[in-house]
DNA sequence: CTTTTTCATCAGGAAATTTTCAATAAAAGT
DNA sequence: ACTTTTATTGAAAATTTCCTGATGAAAAAG
């Protein structure tokens, strides 16, 4: 409990009301709270005071959640700084590219207090372990947590098994292009390794039943397709 | 003065008198206090009770001081206890210059009752300022305490093997992400260290057995996972 | 020295994943 | 419209991966 008082974190919401929460909640478990409630002034508070966390509302007036991520991610002192996103229920992932400027989390509003707090403490502590690097992908619909191994839709967790995970993350990685299923062979299976030709579709199949079935789309003759939009 | 009942000293001389003089000091100030005449004991009751200081009296019959906490940092559970020498003035030092085996302070005798408190103080407080980058972890369901070597579920002290003390604490640094058979091998095995495949699973059963069967999920081909909430 | 605990390993069985297969459906080609 | 090719689907087989209980060796405790 007195240990953290070392830690500073800084939320960033426009609304005041989140901030007096949140803040309440971190502050009643030692840690030192600074509060922002736009990009801008998080931006500048955070060079400032260099805070161990950032938690940033993902809509914000003046200078949205992803902006700030992404101006925050090119201040070199800011380099070690964990950032965690706080988007509404619901909301549309596909806007939260912020990901890919280098968010460590994602916290879905509404939020309870002791959830939170575990999840802080949580990336607090996998982040002393190791500093890693961000490895989750936002696409339209859903996130792909490589952390967790889950794929979050609808604000729900939903399990792949490994190849499943392994193809869904190709193919978007490679979204809005066609991928043939050559290309996914030597991806997710390996060059040598040698399967049935239906294997590919079954998997596919399974992973357009847990997801839903749009943005896998069938080329015939050619390959797969995921789409964004 | 309330607060020290929680901390425990363990006082080791084979004078009778002075352990009586230096207890009565401590006691006053409200520490609990264990008594033992040789090293021998002395490392019997540390490992029983794990007292936060260890007064040690350098010249002892059946096991000297040196000795004794040479013994003492071999024991896990006591890796965060302080360890203080007690010295005749005049006493030979040459034998305790070379001796770098981990004592935190040395008091010399004859002992001034105000100066020895201080002394005892200044070590506890240097102690706790530096609570070692939070040996205690607190997850949801239990508390894991580096310090002590121990886990606390439910109130009750759990006492997990080296290798699944150090697993668990492997995993729960990592909460919430999926980490590798490879990283639990290098991590709590050592890089060169090679073991079965089927070890890591029996480990984990038995830390499941010993905390209750969730928290710790597997991953299927990928490794496992430590959920909190 | 004896007892207890820890630890690694093995083998059988359980469970989940992955692949295959066959029947059907949907495009594409003629 | 008919044929051919290619993909989807459900179910079941095959395989991988993991869990479990037992065993013995090694280390620690007594």
């Amino acid at each position: 409990m007195m240990e953290n008082s070392g830690i500073t974190i800084l939320l960033v919401d426009d609304e005041p009301d989140i901030l007096e929460f949140l803040g309440y909640n971190l502050e009643k478990e030692g840690y030192r709270v600074l509060k922002a409630k736009n990009g801008q002034k998080a931006l500048k508070l955070a060079k400032e005071h260099k805070p161990q966390l950032v938690v940033l509302d993902v809509m914000m007036p003046v200078m949205d959640g992803m902006e700030a991520c992404t101006e925050m991610r090119k201040v070199p002192e800011l380099a070690g700084t964990l950032i965690a996103f706080l988007t509404a229920r619901g909301e549309d992932y596909s806007q939260i590219t912020g990901f890919e400027a280098g968010a460590d989390d994602y916290i879905t509003k509404p939020i309870k207090p002791k959830l939170f707090i575990s999840r802080i403490q949580a990336l607090l502590r996998r982040y002393k372990a190791v500093p890693e690097d961000s490895n989750i992908i936002a696409v339209k619909g859903f996130i792909i947590d490589k952390n967790r191994y889950v794929v979050v839709k609808d604000d729900v967790e939903i399990t792949l098994a490994r190849k499943e995970f392994e193809l869904i993350q190709f193919l978007v990685s490679r979204t809005d292009k066609v991928v043939t299923r050559e290309e996914i062979f030597t991806h997710v299976w390996g060059e040598n390794v040698v399967v049935g030709d239906r294997t590919i579709d079954v998997h596919i199949r399974r992973i357009r039943e847990k997801l839903g079935i749009d943005s896998i789309r069938t080329i015939k003759g050619v390959g797969y397709k995921f789409e964004e939009g």
